[in-house]
DNA sequence: ATCTAATACTTGCAAATTACAAGTAAAAAA
DNA sequence: TTTTTTACTTGTAATTTGCAAGTATTAGAT
């Protein structure tokens, strides 16, 4: 058996690369952790403050503050909760979806890219590891999942 | 053709949970940062300050500090090359291999955990992929390079 | 051989990011 | 109704980061 490790940790640090160039897309000036935080509240449907903190693992202190200079950046509204007023609901502002969908389509260029050093069938091997390994993480207690 | 971007959007946040926890072992409280400098003095051969802060894709000044950290831990030495004083070569101590080691332990460990979840044919395809991924990636003009 | 330019690193800032502690306000439980 | 819990915010302080500017050494140009 191989060393594991050594082959996850150079796939990481590419990966990181190519996370740290995709953030600055139409004009804005996005950090990894903010575009992030943009995606998640993309995905989520009408999620709470505390719903994005904990699926980022990110401690709420921090997380409140990135949330305030993405407002301010007009890319992110709190809306409180009509059913429990000490909830605020995130959701993009149009900009911020604008931002997102930049992101997310620059993204998948960069990664088309990658993809495109492969033929038809190391493509769909790959892709189909990489979910049995999100599954395969999912269900591991030991790691990978935001505990503290 | 499905969202790529999604596939591994939640990849690297898994990793990223992984790699977190990975190193406070042996006592010592390591970054992140710290453990891929760690790695990468023990992987490469006789490395220098700017090599290693290259490959790593860290700023040097950055690097510098994080380099002198190491090195008031009693992990990291730098020894002046003796063909050219301008540079620093770096290595382990006796303790910054023990911590490498340990890390490095904890994370096979966990990589073997999350592999437990798949069969013995599932394992070796998602291998293969990585390692395919990492070439394709390797290969990318576009991406994943420390550039800037 | 000497002067200039490039390289390898270090320090001075200042900004950004982080988390713990302590706070407020609202809801749930007792 | 009182107490506890939950959701979030702010104070503060430590850490991390990078640009600008510095030193020392080597390589290149004349």
């Amino acid at each position: 058996m191989e060393n594991l490790r050594e082959l996850f940790q150079v796939m990481t640090r590419r990966f990181g690369f190519l996370n740290k160039n995709c953030c600055s897309t139409g004009g804005y000036d996005i950090s990894l952790v903010q575009s992030h935080i943009l995606y998640e509240i993309d995905k989520q449907h009408k999620p709470s403050m505390q719903q994005i903190a904990e699926t980022l693992g990110t401690d709420i202190t921090t997380f409140s503050r990135q949330v305030q200079s993405l407002i301010k950046m007009n890319l992110v509204k709190k809306t409180p909760d009509p059913d429990d007023k000490r909830v605020s609901i995130l959701s993009l502002t149009t900009e911020g979806v604008y931002i997102a969908e930049s992101i997310d389509q620059q993204m998948n260029e960069y990664l088309n890219e990658v993809f495109s050093h492969m033929n038809e069938f190391e493509r769909e091997t790959v892709i189909r590891s990489i979910k049995l390994l999100n599954e395969s993480m999912a269900k591991s207690s030991k790691c990978c999942n935001p505990l503290e």
